[in-house]
DNA sequence: CACAATAAATTACGTTACGTATCGTAATGA
DNA sequence: TCATTACGATACGTAACGTAATTTATTGTG
């Protein structure tokens, strides 16, 4: 084990060895895949990444930030920029969106997020990377839609905003209703159809 | 520890106990109130109650359930049927639903409902009582209106149910921006501008 | 009034995972 | 070479899990 981490680290002794957090990651990602995040142990990834547990610690605090940490390693969603009116656009988006949150990865995402503590500052930075990217998003297809006359101002944006992600998450967490791409369909026309001219 | 439970039960032995079964729920919720739903073990709510613990299993077979079983041992909220339009009483029965989630125990009911195996027929019991009664009350609202001629009909119900209720759930489970009055009367004033004549 | 049946309390057990401490080894800069 | 830092291996004490064994309490039945 050892390979340069950062080139342009002056400190003294051997560095963090970068190798090591990757294997750690790779081993909690497969056993969230596998076994989902309410199982997944410290003990665990140590055996299966052959990472030791103090070193586990060193660079994450427990298996929750853990979790977290693999579940952004790689960017959950593509945020396709397609063309069209707000209304497609938004489409597109949600539909994306349905089709992530219906894979394996998605569903313990939200897990992750709806079991994380709201105000560990992983949590924030979890929350901003995997909410706050299709939020913001989404957020500019309505200013943009606005500015190009198709649609009217919503009364509360972020209210808005919240009304068309808000279903998404909470209906993969409830799953009282199907999550599909009607569904994704029918929240962007009823959110659309509320700031119709 | 005595007490008759069930008069009419003709079964031979000693019959179980009521008692304990409201002693251990009690503590359970007394736990969930203090230290939340993350940190309810079964040994806490045995030695709290005084039940022992395989009294305890015999009533649920794990912390999930009996944290379940506290938080609707009493309704969580009142579902008021307050006169007026639908707008008015949808924004009376959201505001309401805000103010239980704003406190300690609507926290953990939605802790609870997040964490819990979807599954699992105790969570769709709980579901049932927590959600599904506002929501269907909600459903009640706007199919009167639209009868009233105030609305017209939504053009997915369920959809539109998930956008009303679903960002109170949300807000209050990811954090990101205040559950407030204010957002109440939002989320049905967009809600209800989509629903325009 | 025994007696069978059922449930409760008590106690103990084996297991898993936690998070940390210690120690020897490996890798880097001074 | 030496100080420094991170690593792996190991071990530890703790917490909570869920279950089993035993005794005691409370009921219906013969």
């Amino acid at each position: 084990m050892s390979q340069a981490n950062n080139p342009d680290d002056k400190r003294r002794g051997r560095p963090p060895s970068s190798e090591a957090r990757e294997r750690a990651l790779r081993a909690a990602y497969d056993l969230l895949m596998r076994d989902g995040f309410g199982r997944l142990t410290i003990e665990a990834v140590a055996a299966l990444s052959g990472v030791s547990k103090p070193t586990i610690y060193r660079n994450w605090s427990n298996a929750q930030e853990l979790a977290m940490a693999a579940l952004v390693a790689s960017p959950l969603t593509d945020e396709p920029n397609v063309a069209g009116t707000g209304h497609q656009r938004m489409t597109v988006q949600l539909r994306g969106l349905v089709a992530v949150f219906a894979t394996t990865r998605g569903r313990q995402v939200a897990l992750a997020l709806a079991a994380a503590d709201p105000e560990s500052e992983f949590t924030k930075a979890f929350r901003n990377r995997v909410i706050l990217t299709s939020r913001e998003a989404g957020r500019d297809m309505v200013t943009e839609a606005v500015a190009a006359g198709e649609i009217v101002s919503p009364p509360d944006m972020e209210v808005l905003l919240d009304m068309v992600y808000g279903p998404v998450f909470v209906r993969l967490l409830v799953g009282h209703c199907r999550l599909d791409q009607g569904f994704a369909d029918a929240v962007v026309s009823t959110a659309f159809l509320a700031l119709a001219k």
